[in-house]
DNA sequence: GACTAAATTTCGGTA
DNA sequence: TACCGAAGTTTAGTC
């Protein structure tokens, strides 16, 4: 099998499963890793099946599958030399995956526990619209003064390089200067928490299954 | 179908491709979307087959899947209704996947053609080292000043804010200072250049194919 | 093993 | 529709 499109690849032969979605799109997995295909063709694309060269047949190939996307022309070609086994089902359509999200969820029992930060800490709302981008909560703290939470599930450097972006603009706003940052995760990374602590941001580290002990309203089924 | 783990997901009685891997992992397709499962449990795992208690019967269960992570206790339970096929095989060990990259190619094409960033720049080494990693190129303008390029598929914010971080240290170093940067890619996002140039980082459009066309060496397959 | 950066990322939300 | 940021991200490479 070979893919050209964004890049080259080749996988040899072996033993694979191979799944052809309503869609046209293919799927090629083998007996491990994790849910990512060794190798894989997006919608939209078209599917089509076509008998092996001399060359190919020589080669041991019965079949030859051809699946090139619609707009990019990536293209990957299948050399299919024996079919184990071969079945087809119609799924009908798809009733939605219902997500309980975590960051989401993450912010909303911040926003409700605001005395986390220190006393006196009051919500000004959450994804607060700055000209390049929602801050994840803008609070004030006991003096009034602008804080600028950025919430993480894991603290990362791109989390802080994200809040300081913000603290930047934000801090030429006269009605909001000057603004203090919090960054929020449940696990926050050494080098993440010395950049931070570098630039005057302050880390906090969030235990979600307290955060969920003390929600305000019913209880959670899990 | 119901995971509880990182977070709680719910999905509801379909028709849908389950995919039990050598491992114990699983995976749940729909007939569409991309590679990506609507959901699944990812190695190491353990998988078990129960029978399905009263209620579950009632509601048209025969048989109750429990995948369990090893590690993390994520848990992902299926009540399985039907089986409209089931198929068992044995794929074997698995040849790699070979790769043709992308970021690399580009790379040693940019490094061969240094001229794309102005008369008399020279390769001083790609993967340069500093402290807090490598940059992707370094080199010298016609008036021996350090050049540092940073290199990406997609021009975003992100590859900005890691150039800068390399010039910030490099600068700091008299043999190389004044170090200049260079932000090279296929396609630079709006917001990235407007940051970029903000910090006086030259942008630079990249013409893959155009840039496979010269060559220097043996003409390539695809 | 921990951490960082890339990915043929995919996916969802918003301007 | 384009763009931006999160993801149960996964994966690969380096320290």
């Amino acid at each position: 099998m070979d893919y050209a499109g964004r890049l080259s690849a080749h996988l040899p032969l072996a033993t694979r499963l191979l799944v052809i979605k309503a869609d046209g799109s293919l799927l090629v997995h083998s007996d491990g890793g994790s849910y990512k295909p060794l190798n894989w063709m997006s919608p939209p694309c078209t599917f089509a099946v076509s008998e092996p060269d001399d060359v190919q047949t020589d080669a041991g190939a019965t079949e030859i599958w051809t699946v090139t996307h619609t707009k990019t022309s990536d293209r990957l070609i299948v050399s299919v030399h024996e079919v184990l086994h071969d079945s087809s089902h119609e799924l009908g359509i798809d009733p939605g995956l219902q997500k309980d999200g975590v960051e989401a969820h993450l912010q909303k029992l911040l926003a409700e526990q605001l005395g986390l930060l220190g006393d006196g800490h009051t919500l000004v709302r959450r994804e607060y619209m700055t000209a390049i981008g929602p801050v994840d909560i803008l609070a004030r703290d006991g003096d009034g003064r602008s804080v600028a939470i950025e919430l993480k599930r894991r603290g990362d450097i791109d989390g802080v390089e994200q809040l300081t972006r913000y603290l930047e603009l934000m801090n030429r706003d006269p009605l909001l200067s000057p603004v203090t940052g919090v960054f929020a995760a449940q696990e926050i990374k050494p080098q993440a928490r010395t950049l931070a602590e570098d630039r005057g941001i302050r880390c906090l580290v969030l235990d979600y299954d307290a955060m969920k002990g003390v929600d305000s309203g019913v209880p959670t089924l899990f």
